[in-house]
DNA sequence: TTGCATCTGCAACTGGATTGCGGGTAACGG
DNA sequence: CCGTTACCCGCAATCCAGTTGCAGATGCAA
């Protein structure tokens, strides 16, 4: 079980959308457009890579929301069907936006550097469904590759 | 966060490869054969799908393996090569058994029912690297499925 | 059979995630 | 603009898969 190094703190988030597109496509689900979900949901649409929840409470930690209420927050999201949730091999939940109109089978690929444990999400990544015994049926189908990421191969180390 | 059916029963295992060749395969990792490493690795041989640490636990309750042990012998076994862990989406590693021969870049894939939570091992899947970033280079890709099994599918409720 | 490196059992611990509940607040109707 | 209320949040306790430290047991090679 390797033990990553700490993860490079995240940029800091400059160029964000419009505040009342935010608040507007969270209450489209029917939900409140409450500050923490506004801050959580600009921070994935800012994001370049699948964040764990560790990852959104140290960037919002200024913002002084609960521990619990992020994972609320995120939990949210996902059954609202705006972000996606994938298990990552270190047994962390790991956050990124869902795409604005999925189909119905859900295609998506992440890359997770064993280095340095981040998750990177791949863009442009065409997924066949393989081959199902008979009788199984499928609803999503995800892809992940590790290896090492362009920084980390850089790296003397 | 979807709670699961409990886990039908293992079927009994009744096939099982030589005893001696279990204890000569470990023995070749240049590694003892203890009881636990053998017990694991039989049944393992014999699984038709992955196989979390709580299923090993439960169908070898009789042998009164410690849960330490265990977990020891399924780690073992990935870095000896002779399995394959994967965290799945629930957050539990579960453990296959590797191909004999697995080429550098291990390619793998698996189904897990949204509905008992079990996972298939899904053979005879090829799956192609996706293409990375510039700088990115892979080790190893994994397809994971979800959806609902055969016999979930059937069951009426 | 013996030496000993390796493996096991026990118990305590870790850390991400979840739950229960009392108090707070966004959003609707007036 | 203000009251009502269903929904949301903070806090603290809890859960649970997995890990660690260490003393004692054991496979296995000599």
């Amino acid at each position: 079980m390797p033990v990553y190094r700490p993860l490079s703190s995240l940029a800091p988030v400059v160029p964000q959308a419009p505040l009342e597109d935010v608040s507007a496509r969270i209450r489209a689900q029917g939900a409140r457009a409450t500050p923490a979900r506004i801050a959580v949901l600009r921070m994935l649409q800012t994001a370049s890579r699948a964040l764990s929840h560790a990852d959104v409470e140290h960037a919002l930690a200024d913002s002084g929301f609960d521990r619990v209420t992020l994972y609320r927050v995120l939990d949210w999201l996902v059954e609202a069907g705006l972000a996606h949730r994938v298990a990552d091999s270190d047994r962390v939940f790991r956050f990124s936006l869902a795409a604005s109109r999925s189909p119905e089978h859900a295609r998506h690929a992440h890359f997770r550097c064993d280095d340095c444990g981040r998750v990177f999400c791949l863009e442009d990544v065409r997924v066949s469904t393989p081959v199902l015994p008979a009788g199984f049926t499928s609803k999503e189908v995800q892809v992940s590759v590790s290896g090492a990421c362009a920084e980390c191969n850089a790296r003397p180390s």
